[in-house]
DNA sequence: ATGTAC
């Protein structure tokens, strides 16, 4: 049997790409991590195999535990950490959703190509700096009022719909149509409700960006004409989470879980692994709450979306609508998700954990929306403001293997804090200049440092695993232009 | 990720 030796823990060769933690101990299932042997180098040190074998100690974990290829370590659970527990039986864990809920990705299409920005990169930066609020704090595209804020947590995206900030083909090219329906107003804090209410459309800061992008390479012609992609076209990608909103549910219910089920707690090998029993009161709230986050998070990131149309409208001199800027698809990055899935010949009910892990549902599945259907859903994987990102699509292997699931980033190589003493901000911004004409606008420097293309993994290794197993196929890949950020 | 603290 091939092994990899990672500082004390012994991984376990199934196939290529395909790495098992056997089950020990209070462990209910094996724990897997699907990498190449280049990126276990460079977790096998830190926490993260530990904390993908503690998250199988979860009760009602299903089949296995799995960190994906972009995975690393996180706040209990692993960045990357895909688990599914038995919807009756099992869990519903905040910490496996991360504080960010609904941190996603969309990427929008134009029919521009380089040409038509190519010297005008820096007006449009300019632009799209001046028309959507970026970095900590609040400040967002609508003016707040808390009966919007109560709207937007019960509608998602119908909200957007209503007030004319978005059209109908926006929402059918959202996961779950841009709202959860299971969303619960009344479970989310008045605090959460403060926090989010001046910052609806709104950038955040870390690794939030708004980049414009061309599609530099086209790896399959069928599915990327499915898609609307085709080479040297103009494209804008939207990373965004719900802000001070969902970080405070997150912090509300991590609390209330200390509070209200400390034994269960002690009895997990991490408290930050902090979960709900499924049936239970406070698992049924959470979710509702957690929803909630994930109809807020759809409506920030259609307001920067809509933001974005004006800008391009202004700067090219028509409409955004004569400029092709339709959605491709929003795609969520944590969530926990009651899904249906085959479990040993079996259909069952789970709560599909997804943190810092994208959906790759393949052709067929019936979530999947119309237009993607015969082909899978796209899946959106931004790089670093370096490297640029991917478009795949659902891969056929994806519910065997991953629970419908794919890597979500390039994912980081180093905390924040040693990227700042590794890095300059000025020599990062002028370097991407100079050297790349990737022009980068930020509300502060310590963000470039801390999100310099150097402190991210090599994106292609990662789509390559995912390509590879099958999980996640390469459809397009594209390179920044120009990027704005917190 | 985040009004970076219980």
């Amino acid at each position: 049997m091939t092994t990899f030796d990672a500082d004390g823990r012994t991984l376990e060769r199934v196939r290529e790409h395909v790495w098992e933690l056997p089950q020990e101990d209070g462990m209910n299932v094996p724990a897997r991590v699907l990498a190449s042997e280049e990126l276990l180098e460079h977790i096998k040190d830190d926490d993260t195999l530990d904390q993908i074998a503690n998250v199988t100690h979860l009760p009602g974990v299903v089949t296995n535990a799995l960190c994906m290829p972009d995975g690393h370590q996180g706040y209990g659970f692993p960045v990357g950490g895909v688990a599914a527990m038995d919807a009756e039986n099992g869990c519903i864990s905040p910490g496996g959703v991360g504080f960010d809920i609904n941190c996603g990705v969309r990427m929008v299409k134009t029919t521009l190509t380089y040409e038509d920005v190519a010297g005008r990169e820096e007006e449009l930066v300019d632009a799209l700096f001046d028309a959507v609020p970026t970095g900590l704090g609040g400040g967002g595209v609508v003016d707040s009022s808390h009966s919007a804020v109560e709207e937007i947590l019960e509608d998602g995206m119908e909200w957007a719909l209503r007030e004319g900030y978005a059209v109908p083909d926006d929402l059918e090219h959202c996961e779950d149509e841009g709202r959860r329906p299971d969303a619960d107003p009344s479970a989310v804090s008045q605090k959460a409700k403060d926090r989010g209410a001046n910052q609806i459309g709104s950038l955040g800061s870390g690794n939030h960006f708004l980049e414009v992008q061309r599609v530099t390479d086209v790896f399959r012609d069928d599915v990327a004409d499915s898609y609307g992609l085709e080479e040297d076209q103009l494209v804008v990608l939207i990373h965004c989470g719900s802000r001070g909103l969902g970080h405070q549910v997150c912090s509300d219910y991590l609390r209330r879980i200390e509070d209200e089920h400390p034994d269960f707690l002690d009895s997990l090998p991490d408290k930050n692994l902090a979960a709900a029993p499924a049936g239970s009161a406070l698992a049924d709230e959470y979710y509702g709450a957690m929803c909630a986050a994930i109809n807020f998070a759809w409506v920030n990131r259609q307001l920067i979306m809509h933001q974005t149309r004006e800008v391009f409208a202004d700067v090219f001199d028509t409409s955004w609508e004569a400029l092709g800027m339709e959605l491709l698809y929003d795609v969520a990055h944590n969530i926990a998700k009651k899904e249906t899935h085959t479990v040993d010949g079996a259909e069952r009910e789970l709560y599909v954990h997804r943190k810092g892990a994208t959906r790759a549902f393949p052709a067929g599945r019936e979530e999947v929306p119309p237009a993607y259907r015969d082909v899978g859903q796209p899946v959106i994987i931004p790089g670093s403001m370096g490297a640029g990102s991917y478009v795949l699509r659902g891969g056929a292997d994806s519910l065997d293997v991953t629970f419908g699931s794919t890597a979500h980033g390039a994912g980081r190589l180093m905390s924040r804090t040693r990227a700042k003493q590794q890095f300059d901000a000025d020599d990062v911004q002028t370097g991407l200049e100079e050297h790349d004409r990737i022009y980068v606008k930020a509300q502060s420097g310590e963000t470039i440092a801390e999100e310099a293309p150097g402190v991210y993994k090599d994106v292609d290794e990662v789509i390559r695993v995912s390509d590879d197993l099958g999980i996640g196929d390469k459809v397009a890949r594209t390179f920044p232009v120009c990027n704005i950020k917190g």
